[in-house]
DNA sequence: ACATAAATGTACTAACTGGTACATTGTGTG
DNA sequence: CACACAATGTACCAGTTAGTACATTTATGT
């Protein structure tokens, strides 16, 4: 036949598989990359048709409408930060260790996954609208809170945590540093340079972030002086 | 004659004055808000228009493009920002009462200003293209640097702060906090319940803040216990 | 006053973009 | 193997939206 041989960028297939959860996956991958870069109203369906191994016609298909495949990113997007706090295991640590592991944690999972803090920035802008509308989430960001809870009761039983160390407060927190970090990069470096955007300024601000913690937290806490500054 | 009277709601004056500076203005006040409220590319044009007392065309005859109006809204926001922060004076405080001004002021101007919070993290959507572009931006938020490490330098010279006591990184730790309290509020308070968002949640959550940066800075600091929690 | 330029109004268009109608192919089931 | 239904391909459309052509009005300098 020599068919397949001709068109090496286009090859269409004159027949295809049926593979249902296959295409739905690319979707979401395809689309997750373009409302991260573009936002809701910049993401293009044509682009994400473009980039799929689909066509556009099952995007509708599947997710309905622009609105719908938003929603299916935004809610896919949040269980896997869910699964990715879940995986964090500090029961065994001393509380002191546990903390400080825990804001480690944070600070490098946030930089890990710029891609999903960008969704959320997104998410933001337009009032979590769609995060509310959702019927997964509630109650889904609960394990790091629990978590949080159980070494803050730790600590305090020790007697090495101060009596008003709030959970909920400490997840804000250290959420704020960790989200700031990664999500205003672009106008930080622009404004004042790069400086804290090297792999030494990362590693000095996240040691900063668990100083600043531990500090609020911990009695008496004296940070350990970085060596030669 | 009688032309005027026709249509009530639809006042067009026969005769117009010009004021091109209050066309200007008037447009980008306009132009902010629905960049703040749509994003770039969600924010739309014949919206602006209408909202304005100018028409679409004056808004090409100011400001070239949809772009062009961008970069001037953001160029307005940086600006009133800036002078923002000029306004703060924290010279005649002694270093400790100083910092912990710098840092509720930030916290404060940030919760004042949710509109150019908004235009923020959209550019942080654009990685910063916009604001890269201009040429009247970079050096602009030199001034709170400046106050910081006056306030650093005071501190260190009275041996009341750490030695490793870094501006820049201070600078990067308070407005990491007053941005995400802004900019998260609503994903946060979506998933975790509005506790930190009520007017005592945010008394609170920014004495915090003030006790994580004085702990970071100050030597042997102690926070102020609340009273009865 | 008059020429000239700046400022504004009105109507229009070309392209983009979300969404759909209709036809076709694969797959499981009796 | 035939039938029903799920999955996919193709072509197309209608509304939206950034941007413009052209005409008109106001201010300004001499």
């Amino acid at each position: 036949m020599g068919d397949t041989s001709r068109k090496p960028a286009n090859t269409r297939k004159a027949h295809w598989k049926q593979n249902p959860d296959g295409v739905k996956e690319d979707i979401l991958r395809v689309a997750t990359e373009e409302f991260a870069a573009h936002g809701l109203s910049g993401g293009r369906i044509d682009e994400i048709a473009r980039k799929t191994e689909a066509s556009k016609r099952m995007i509708y298909y599947y997710f309905g409408d622009k609105d719908g495949l938003y929603q299916a990113v935004l809610e896919r997007v949040y269980s896997t930060l869910r699964e990715n706090e879940d995986a964090l295991k500090v029961g065994d640590l001393d509380p002191v260790a546990a903390l400080s592991r825990l804001v480690e944690a944070t600070f490098e999972a946030h930089a890990n996954t710029p891609l999903f803090i960008r969704l959320v920035m997104i998410e933001n802008i337009h009032n979590a609208a769609y995060l509310r509308r959702s019927e997964i989430i509630p109650g889904l960001n609960r394990s790091i809170i629990d978590k949080l809870d159980d070494v803050c009761r730790r600590g305090k039983d020790a007697g090495l945590f101060r009596a008003n160390a709030d959970p909920l407060e400490l997840h804000w927190l250290i959420s704020s540093s960790s989200f700031y970090n990664v999500s205003n990069k672009e106008t930080f470096s622009t404004s004042f340079g790069d400086t804290l955007y090297t792999a030494q300024g990362q590693a000095r601000l996240k040691q900063r972030v668990v100083d600043m913690i531990l500090g609020l937290v911990v009695i008496g806490y004296e940070p350990p002086q970085s060596a030669a500054e």
